[in-house]
DNA sequence: TCATTATATCCGGCTTGACATATATGTCCC
DNA sequence: GGGACATATATGTCAAGCCGGATATAATGA
């Protein structure tokens, strides 16, 4: 890990960043804690796709989790290195103009405040924000 | 082209700073046009290598070729969509931290001001300042 | 002919998606 | 408590495709 340069490491996340459905998934995660349940359920993919997106976003280490009972909450995994977070909080400030993203953010509010619109969160624990 | 979304266009552009020789590249080419030979001076790769990477660039519409004589010129194609050209600066401006890409400016100056030292490059065309 | 740059090809490895399946936890009910 | 069952999440496997490196070679210009 340590062995590799900065350069490398800048590239290891813009890799992180290639793939649409890592994009959206950083972007709802961008100051919050959510649960993959949700993610399923806003980007619309097949579980097992959303669990693989996830898996290498964790070993990439971009991404921390917390486990609590049945769910898995996940967060961002701030870098430690300043110019890297710098990198990092640039790009996903990107995405923030991006409509699509912004269409996801909207959904993660409705399946917050009205649950039964999506019954099979029904019980989900809620996204929490969370300090960078 | 267009059929593309604003996500698989983001994706794309950090699918381009996804490697570290093209992260060397485009460093050197942020607001300069700079010559392929220098490229392979710098860098110290092996020129298919960088002309590989340019290609690519170049597929990915991220930069600009002109041609003069035997050499061509590269430079920084920006985007014309504001967000994506915020996304693409803010990636550049956080390489200017890193050490090796500082290194990579210093020895490009060093070409510039003594050609002597790299006879490979006598008479290269040298590395102009461009506007983004 | 030499220098500069681009391309073609082969190969090994990684990524991704789809599907099936495993694991872990919670709930219900006896 | 303990089994049966449902739900949430992860993983194994396979196939397809892309990426990057290396080498050789072509194309272009002086």
């Amino acid at each position: 890990m340590t062995a590799k340069g900065r350069t490398e490491q800048l590239a290891q996340i813009f890799t992180a960043l290639s793939d649409p459905t890592r994009l959206r998934i950083l972007n709802l995660l961008n100051g919050r804690e959510v649960c993959v349940c949700y993610f399923v359920e806003i980007l619309k993919e097949p579980q097992p796709k959303i669990s693989r997106h996830l898996a290498y976003l964790r070993s990439a280490g971009m991404v921390a989790t917390r486990k609590e009972g049945k769910w898995v909450h996940y967060s961002i995994a701030w870098p430690e290195e300043k110019d890297l977070r710098k990198a990092l909080s640039a790009a996903l400030r990107a995405l923030e103009d991006d409509r699509k993203m912004q269409a996801d953010l909207r959904q993660l509010e409705t399946a917050c405040c009205s649950p039964q619109k999506f019954v099979t969160l029904e019980g989900a624990p809620v996204p929490a924000r969370a300090a960078e």
